[in-house]
DNA sequence: ATTAAATATTGCAATATTACGATAAATAAA
DNA sequence: TTTATTTATCGTAATATTGCAATATTTAAT
């Protein structure tokens, strides 16, 4: 056994668990305030930056690129990897759309 | 090797992460999702909603309340849990202030 | 055409996570 | 005290993640 039992949950669920897994990563969280203060970089910045080995940067970029969070541009021999609007505004929703949901007043146990 | 490199990394960043991985399964979020809208419950009203076992559920459980994202209070032979109202709005605070930091006007690759 | 530079991919080892049955522990009820 | 109820823990197997060296790929420059 040990496989995540995707099919016991909504798709929402299923959604946002993968989205909220790439922020579990304080390598990937690194890579996005990086991006944030920088606008814009290429991989060997981050190598520089964050001190893991290229193999394993290029690695989080496609995690964060397969979640839609960045997005990545080819420039000569360089990509150019920038955050993806869209998507970042569209989390920014759908994670305040969960913590919005606590009951106020609130009657626990 | 294979072990995340926490030493290279902030503490609010592996904290940060530390957090967002425990949204980043579906049965947790499954579980907050059912704690937000009956406001408490106990283990076994989990089991019989999510469909998995009650080991299972139990472990979920622990890993939210090792992150103090929910609080578990000792009724008798069962446990109440419940959201962590103080934990709650404080990880809303954190990511909003991750999600705001996207610059506007952005000049993107 | 060669060489250089940058990134992606492959292969592998170490570690972490997920799930569940079995069992333990703790309290309530009989 | 015995039994039932509920949750936690243990042990284990399957799967997923992390990291890096080595290599492949791609484009630019010479």
């Amino acid at each position: 056994m040990g496989v995540t039992r995707s099919d016991l949950f909504t798709e929402k669920q299923n959604e946002f668990s993968k989205v909220a897994k790439v922020f579990g990563h304080p390598a990937r969280l690194a890579i996005l305030e990086y991006l944030l203060k920088s606008n814009s970089c290429i991989c060997g910045d981050l190598v520089e930056e964050l001190g893991l080995a290229q193999a394993t940067i290029s690695q989080h970029l496609k995690e964060l690129k397969n979640a839609e969070i960045i997005k990545g541009n080819i420039e000569g021999t360089s990509v150019c990897y920038c955050i993806n609007e869209e998507k970042w505004y569209e989390m920014k929703m759908i994670f305040n759309e969960l913590f919005d949901r606590y009951p106020n007043p609130k009657d626990c146990c």
